[in-house]
DNA sequence: CAAAGTATGTCACTTTGTATCATATTGTAT
DNA sequence: ATACAATATGATACAAAGTGACATACTTTG
């Protein structure tokens, strides 16, 4: 079992929860996706291991871990939600707010804000998203035409 | 009319667009909330002072808005996508995932990274929205517990 | 005024997400 | 091992959220 999964039933467990074969199925699929999917490529990927899997679960396995902080849930601007694992910190997207193309910026961008905002508000296991909507160059050039 | 509207009006022409009654109801409305509006909330108010407007306007309303840059779209993770003037140029979000309370963070919190992005990716009038989730002091006591 | 461009309202429809509940699985105590 | 409680799933129906198509209305321009 890979480190993350391991990881994630270490986590259910500690709170009550199971890792069943719908979970560890759910888990996996979005752990090796390179990138972040949206509720219909998991369900889509789950399955084509199992068809029996229903959408119920998968809505209510995606709740739980995201409460959990194991998935992180992406909602960006214009777009369906995604899910991606939890394994960073922190994960920021800068999106074209007209041609709506997504580059991913680099997980150091904010410093040490997690553990700042982690002081001073006494949260804890802190995730950060920054979500930067602008226009791309490309797409200022065209607007500026008309 | 206020300053926000006012502006909005130039930014629409300028791109060929009008302030329609409609849009002006939705924008006023926007404006003077103290707080980010839900889509129900919007068309509640909006319709108090006219019910004739209709549900298809408001969205496809709030969608050119976005696409202007002249609302902001908070989509918080286990909420519904919440509307707000983009008046500043960043919004942040403390979010605890059980509880599911929100703190509003300064929105200085990021100082110039606003202006260090728009040159580095050539991007154009970008808003940063950062979405801090993790566990409020309580509620993570309360897990403990368990 | 006429024509073109823009915007709205209505209604049907799709998509997305939720609630309920019977059944199944797992964990715990005896 | 068995019985019981707790947890989880699948099916179905349902509710909520959002979209598309199109006829009508309003503005702008000439």
């Amino acid at each position: 079992m890979h480190q993350y999964v391991h990881n994630s039933n270490e986590q259910l467990r500690k709170r009550g929860y199971r890792l069943t074969p719908q979970r560890y199925m759910i888990l996996s699929v979005i752990q090796e996706a390179g990138e972040h999917l949206s509720v219909d490529q998991i369900t889509e990927r789950v399955q084509q291991r199992n068809p029996y899997v229903s959408l119920s679960t998968i809505y209510r396995t995606l709740e739980l871990l995201r409460e959990l902080g194991l998935v992180r849930e992406n909602r960006l601007p214009g777009e369906q939600p995604h899910y991606e694992p939890a394994e960073g910190q922190a994960h920021h997207h800068l999106v074209c707010r007209r041609c709506r193309a997504i580059i991913h910026l680099d997980e150091a961008l904010l410093g040490n804000l997690n553990e700042q905002l982690q002081e001073q508000y006494g949260f804890h296991s802190l995730t950060l998203d920054l979500v930067a909507a602008g226009y791309c160059d490309t797409c200022w050039q065209e607007m500026q035409k008309q």
